[in-house]
DNA sequence: ACTTACTGTGTATGACGTTCATAGTTTCAA
DNA sequence: TTGAAACTATGAACGTCATACACAGTAAGT
């Protein structure tokens, strides 16, 4: 059944499907060189310092020379996005609830490293080899909880979800978009001090008298990894009644 | 005490604050109807499709002339992100739980509905009118229930990011991302078998395990209704179980 | 009537992604 | 050993785009 249906090529390298016809002469760069340099200046200049000429200046080609690697600048984001990963924690002999828990805090803290992944990951399904590393250990971590494959995939998903929107809004609200850090609102404190200005008590009841209550000051602000903790939790109860529910017969 | 912070200039236009002293021609134009040519675009055309000169030419100005009303394109995408909102479903009456899922499932619709909104979305803390009247609905909904006010704003702001982390994965399950797209793989099955084939049993043990036992397939696979569901009651048991805990003492 | 403040236009610029023809290099075959 | 074939990196060129700026036109204030 010959269906059309294989990897896109950049993938094909991510994952070291590299045939290599060897003929002329031997490449200077590959892939994962590439996307490392990518990154360095992602980390350094942010996304927008990114360009195909910034790239290629540091591996010392020319520019054009990364199309041979790469087909678009698309594919060379989508290679950095699964090239920044690390290896995921070990589940060894962890309880679920413990490994998934340090498992969700270590994507979180990913991102929090490399702000410019919130803008590069289309928060779409993994087809990265490092990525899927993580889906791995996840599912190997609920193994013997009784759930199925699938929910077991819902819930990785449902952590690596919420992992992402606590950094962004944690990066947002510390480092502060550009937009914000321009007009001087910075971190939570401000944020809600603008919030309780703006907003008219009337249309906004509830939250006008949150912010003038000044939850967003103090030092357990919004920010805080307290927060993070509290979200978690959340999701992690969920999970942990459902497992139950599980394990008792429906 | 006069700190420098206040609304950057787009947030002032788009909370209705065009103070528009009056001198030569009357404007023929205005934040909202730039941004609303620019939400017809891109739910056209994609985000893609979204230039100055094409909003410019929808709405009949010459190119520059958008800079009027607008910074700078980064301006209309923001601008655009909470133009698109809708008024936020009625709380009235609802059962705390009830309601968020009710709310919960309305934005992931959004997003469904406007999918470049993931593109836009830099999933910081909301700072437009009509996102904010979201959040005053949530809060409201929580009113009895014990939560203190930093809690209520924790739990309406995992539900936010799970509608738009789950709205991502239906999207580019469903519709695919252009990459996928072109290598043929489309819908979840072709997910699942593509990564049935690539996986080595070796390195990535209960990932290949499940793929191979076909999770992804079937009607009721990871894009349906369903899963949505299953990870929105995840998170409303977590919840529930906090409001139990807060109402039985501590 | 004249100034003043503001609006839309046209031109210009610089950055960037990408294409293409070309020159150079290594391997394979004869 | 020679020549073709396959592949690499390069430089020039193109089209698109966001944005800056100077200018002309227009309504209100004096």
């Amino acid at each position: 059944m010959a269906d059309g249906r294989s990897l896109p090529p950049v993938l094909q390298r991510m994952w070291g499907r590299e045939p290599a016809p060897r003929r002329g002469p031997r490449p200077r760069l590959d892939l994962t060189m590439i996307t490392a340099a990518a990154v360095e200046i992602a980390d350094a200049d942010g996304l927008a310092g990114v360009s195909m000429s910034s790239v290629a200046g540091r591996v010392g080609v020319a520019t054009t020379a990364l199309y041979r690697y790469v087909a678009s600048k698309d594919d060379l984001l989508t290679s950095m996005a699964d090239g920044v990963v690390p290896a995921p924690p070990d589940p060894a002999g962890l309880p679920w609830r413990d490994y998934l828990a340090v498992w969700t805090r270590a994507q979180r803290d990913i991102v929090l490293d490399h702000p410019w992944l919130l803008a590069v990951t289309r928060f779409a399904p993994p087809l990265g080899p490092r990525r899927l590393l993580w889906l791995d250990r996840a599912l190997t971590a609920l193994d013997g909880t009784g759930l199925d494959d699938g929910e077991k995939i819902n819930v990785a998903s449902s952590l690596t979800g919420y992992a992402l929107t606590d950094a962004a809004l944690t990066h947002t609200l510390a480092s502060g978009s550009p937009e914000l850090v321009d007009s001087g609102i910075e971190g939570a404190t401000a944020y809600g001090e603008v919030l309780a200005e703006v907003l008219d008590p009337e249309t906004y009841p509830a939250l006008s008298a949150a912010m003038r209550s000044g939850v967003m000051g103090g030092a357990e602000g919004w920010t805080d990894a307290d927060d993070f903790r509290f979200g978690l939790d959340l999701l992690l109860d969920g999970i942990e009644q459902l497992i139950a529910r599980r394990a008792s017969g429906r």
